[in-house]
RNA sequence: GGGCUCGUAACUCAGGGGUAGAGUGCCGCCUUCGCGAGGCGGAAGCCAGGGGUUCAAAUCCCCUCGAGUCCA
């Protein structure tokens, strides 16, 4: 190499050289490109020049299924193997939720050269769904939710290069030119691309203002100490070097067709059966659509396209406004389709959020449209349309309809909810803040359009601030943490250590092992081979005992770091050892047998309860969590709504079935790419492991990629029995359960809180439900006696009481005041009988004891409070009560707990009202 | 994974340390030939559950359960 490293180098092909193509500087944005045509000024990419495809199609015209057939076909014929589409949500990946690129298909474990890929060189059309541009769809033409993404990747080593540079543009131009485009119109754009930890030069391919594809030459790598710059990031030259083209399958049927918009051009049929329903005259608006559409590429503001097409803003708006949204409803009902048809369940995390974020749109553009067409239906429209090319969508379309229907309820209620809401705002205080205009959406999901329709409808004026979707993400603006590179992982590099051998594989059963010690710090011990589960997978690691000589070790933990097992031990008897003198030893090593058995049984019957809930609730069920332990396991699935109790008692019953069967738990490490293969990605519901090689474990109709301990035979769980299930999250249930002689003991448990229950109620438990039932209503009619009783009581005692009234009388008046010990009566009936003598004109001071401690009410005629403040007076009879109390000036209680005291300071009471009664 | 909000009568919600409330619905009576409407009265609450603070908790704090919502 040498020299210095300057990425405009990358571009001098020999292609383009031979091919008399000409290097230039567009005029326009200073980029540079390559063309056939000496004369040309500028890149041809927007916004430098406008569309001139529109109603002047370049390619031979295509529909959707024909064009990627196309594409694939013209790649196998060169030699490129033709690979099936993964799904659109990314479940082998831990940094995205969606596909976003074909790429992000062989992301991280082929790219980086630990995996080889699954053919090479090979051709995919991997639809992509991409939610940035969520406000562009529709307006600009051209920005979908979801697109195909159609490529072509070559993986090269240093020493084994199946092609690069040169190829993938020839690829490019011949199959431009078999679509029928003219090569002395297409522009090659040198662009540097960066993303996802590496980076490399790029070529865009445009036509007529369009970019059709993208190849890049991945070729960089992210490293802090490299010589490259790009985009502000430092790179180094990459290992292996990776072709990785991007055709917009979209993009090439549009510019097949020269309609004035990418929708017109795939999805026609769901946009004519939105404008009928709509009522929107496509036809009448069509002529202004073209004329516009031509400019898209160069502005999407109305303003400046109004000047282009010689019309008014405010008619561009009001023509196009409908339009648009259809154009908009029509993406996003194939981007449902896609996401609920690949298994995304609705929810208010993770992917199922981006997937009800997509639909409440949908729903929110459907009211402003005034179409009566159920969602359901434009969904199952697009289904239907992708049926040829993509029949397991159909497959799950009873399920679609159903999420659907649900999801648009709840939204309906959400929107109920928050006007309500806003109705209550806006008749506590007129005006509305941006500040409760943004909480409203953050907390109760009001969407602020909402928010000024209702506003409006009570002649409240309100504006939705430009920035509102920013200050919304303001507001949940934080560091993400960064991921901490495990020291032990380089501890363990540094020391050069071998691989473990993993014992527990080969043999399951066994609990005894002898080994060598490989090395010894910070309390973690290496063996050259172990039978000691590292913790990983949901399954806490094995505990057991070492012996090495006389000295025995307690192991309380193991871990793996970079396949190599650590053994946390803490010696038992005799002195501390150091690292010098276990080196080399030979060890005998014990697990606590007991407690792997059980953990076994349960990683069996984790795997055993999925496919039950898979079988009993459908296909979207997904594993999204789990975690094993000796007496309780649980597993979080994906479902769409509660599970029921028959739901439940179904899986149960169907696992338990599974274990009665004592088939065979198959286990086998094979290639990825052969796993992958065979059993779809199903086998990757606990994340994905590294490595050329996974274990497979197959327990009945389940097949999972899976590193933990499992029995030999179902039949050696024993039993299965579901405990409880739980909703953690919207979209996510937690099922909880035992296994084995956990399972035994949770019944027995169960058994014996039901048997305490009836016998604390005296009757056999078959009638515990109906018992305690009648108990509990019951005890509510007895509570209503009692306090019928007692104000009845009250009416009674009143008259007594009222006859001890004494006459106080001070150089201001003559008041009524009574002050006594009322026998066994609560705080709630001294406050009747304070309120009733206090309604008859008696200033009250009522006191009671109860369980050790005093009670007193304080109750003043309202016509005397001037005076006399309850509060004040039963704070002082409570501070001789050792205590305090307090209230309003007609009515106050408290207490203490000295009930001795209550004599002396009912007299207090009344003295201290006295004195209120003299002048000062 | 993180943030915010809410659980009070059958329903919709007030009350935010000091006697549990309103509207709707329900029941009864009055009015009417009957219905609707109106008037008067009434029933209906483990204030989600548990713990803590306090003389006193629907109210404040902690936990659990149930629900909603936004962001990555």
């Amino acid at each position: 190499m040498g020299g210095k490293y300057d990425i405009r180098d990358e571009y001098k092909l020999r292609y383009f050289e031979e091919g008399g193509l000409v290097r230039r500087k567009c005029e326009k944005c200073g980029s540079f490109f390559w063309t056939r045509d000496a004369r040309r000024r500028t890149c041809g990419d927007t916004p430098c020049e406008p569309y001139s495809f529109i109603e002047n199609p370049p390619l031979k015209e295509k529909n959707v299924d024909e064009m990627r057939e196309a594409f694939l076909s013209f790649f196998e014929r060169h030699g490129h193997k033709r690979l099936k589409r993964y799904p659109v949500v990314a479940r082998w990946r831990d940094d995205i939720y969606l596909t976003i690129a074909s790429i992000a298909d062989f992301q991280p474990h082929v790219t980086s050269g630990e995996v080889p890929p699954p053919a090479n060189p090979l051709v995919i059309s991997q639809p992509c769904i991409r939610l940035e541009d969520l406000e562009a769809i529709g307006h600009s033409g051209r920005h979908l939710t979801i697109f195909e993404m159609m490529a072509h990747h070559a993986f090269n080593k240093q020493n084994e290069e199946i092609y690069w540079k040169d190829e993938t543009v020839r690829y490019c131009d011949e199959f431009l030119s078999e679509l029928g485009a003219d090569l002395y119109e297409v522009t090659y754009k040198e662009e540097p691309w960066a993303g996802g930890g590496n980076a490399g030069p790029c070529v865009e391919v445009i036509l007529r203002g369009l970019e059709l594809a993208t190849l890049v030459f991945m070729n960089l790598e992210l490293a802090t100490d490299g010589d490259i710059e790009i985009k502000g990031e430092r790179y180094r030259k990459m290992e292996s070097y990776i072709v990785d083209t991007g055709y917009g399958l979209e993009r090439f049927v549009w510019a097949s067709k020269g309609t004035p918009t990418v929708y017109d051009a795939i999805f026609p049929e769901v946009i004519d059966e939105l404008a009928s329903a709509a009522g929107v005259d496509v036809e009448g608006v069509a002529p202004l659509m073209k004329e516009v559409s031509r400019f898209l590429g160069v502005t999407t503001n109305k303003k400046e396209l109004a000047k282009f097409v010689g019309a008014s803003a405010e008619e561009l708006m009001r023509k196009l406004k409908p339009l648009e949204l259809i154009y908009s409803v029509s993406d996003h009902t194939k981007c449902l389709a896609f996401m609920l048809g690949d298994g995304i369940v609705p929810s208010n995390a993770k992917e199922g959020y981006l997937a009800r974020l997509v639909l409440r749109r949908c729903l929110r553009m459907l009211k402003v449209l005034g179409v009566g067409l159920p969602l359901e239906e434009l969904v199952l429209k697009h289904i239907k349309l992708l049926r040829r090319s993509f029949p397991e969508l159909e497959e799950r379309a009873d399920d679609i309809v159903e999420i659907l229907s649900l999801e648009k309820t709840r939204y309906e209620e959400t929107l109920a909810r928050g006007e309500r809401l806003l109705e209550r705002l806006l008749r506590e205080r007129k005006k509305m803040t941006t500040e409760t205009l943004v909480n409203l959406y953050d907390t109760h999901g009001v969407p602020p359009e909402l928010v000024c329709e209702v506003a409006a409808r009570r002649g409240v004026t309100m504006e939705i601030p430009e920035n509102f979707y920013s200050l919304v993400a303001s507001m949940h603006s934080s560091a993400t943490p960064k991921i901490e590179k495990d020291p032990l992982v380089r501890e363990i590099r540094r020391r050069k250590l071998p691989e473990t051998e993993k014992l527990y594989y080969k043999e399951p059963k066994a609990w005894r092992f002898e080994a060598e010690v490989l090395d010894f710090f910070d309390g973690w011990l290496v063996l050259d081979r172990t039978l000691f589960y590292p913790e990983g997978g949901g399954q806490p690691s094995d505990v057991g005992m070492l012996r090495i000589g006389d000295f025995e070790f307690k192991v309380s933990y193991v871990r793996s770091a970079d396949g190599v097992i650590l053994h946390k031990i803490e010696p038992v008897a005799g002195n501390a050892i150091t690292a010098a003198a276990l080196k080399g030893a030979s060890v005998v090593g014990e697990i606590n047998f007991r407690r792997r058995l059980s953990l076994m049984r349960h990683h069996s019957a984790t795997h055993i309860i999925l496919d039950a809930a898979r079988k009993v609730l459908g296909k979207h069920v997904w594993q999204a969590g789990a975690q094993k332990g000796e007496q309780v396991s649980r597993i979080d699935i994906t479902h769409f709504k509660r599970i029921s109790d028959e739901e439940r008692r179904r899986i149960e019953q169907l696992a338990n079935e599974v274990v009665m069967r004592n088939l065979p738990i198959k286990t086998e490490f094979i290639e990825r790419n052969e796993a992958e293969q065979k059993y779809g990605f199903r086998i990757y519901q606990g994340g994905v492991p590294g490595g050329k090689f996974i274990r497979i474990v197959e327990v009945g109709d389940d097949v999972e990629a899976c590193a933990g301990t499992h029995c030999e035979f179902t039949g050696e769980i024993g039993a299965i029995k579901i405990l409880r299930t739980e909703r953690i999250q919207d979209g996510v249930e937690r099922i909880e359960f035992s296994a084995g002689e956990a399972a035994i003991s949770s019944v027995q448990e169960l058994e014996r809180i039901l048997k305490e229950a009836a016998n604390a109620f005296r009757v056999p438990y078959e009638v515990l439900p109906q018992t305690a039932r009648r108990f509990f209503e019951e005890w509510k009619q007895l509570r209503r006696e009692v306090e019928r009783l007692q104000s009845e009581m009250a009416t009674l005692r009143i008259e007594s009481i009222k006859g001890r009234a004494k006459e106080i009388s001070g150089e201001t008046g003559v008041v009524k005041v009574v002050s006594e010990k009322v026998e066994a009566a609560d705080v709630k009936e001294l406050v009747k009988l304070a309120a009733s003598l206090s309604a008859e004109g008696i200033v009250a001071i009522l006191a009671s004891e109860s369980r050790g401690r005093a009670s007193a009410v304080v109750a003043v005629p309202k016509p005397l409070t001037a005076r006399i403040k309850a509060g004040d007076v039963v704070k002082i009879v409570c501070e001789i009560l050792g205590g305090g109390g307090g209230g309003s000036p007609e009515l106050a209680q408290g207490g203490g707990q000295k009930p001795e005291m209550l004599d002396v300071a009912l007299k207090k009471g009344v003295e201290f009202i006295k004195s209120l009664l003299s002048l000062d």
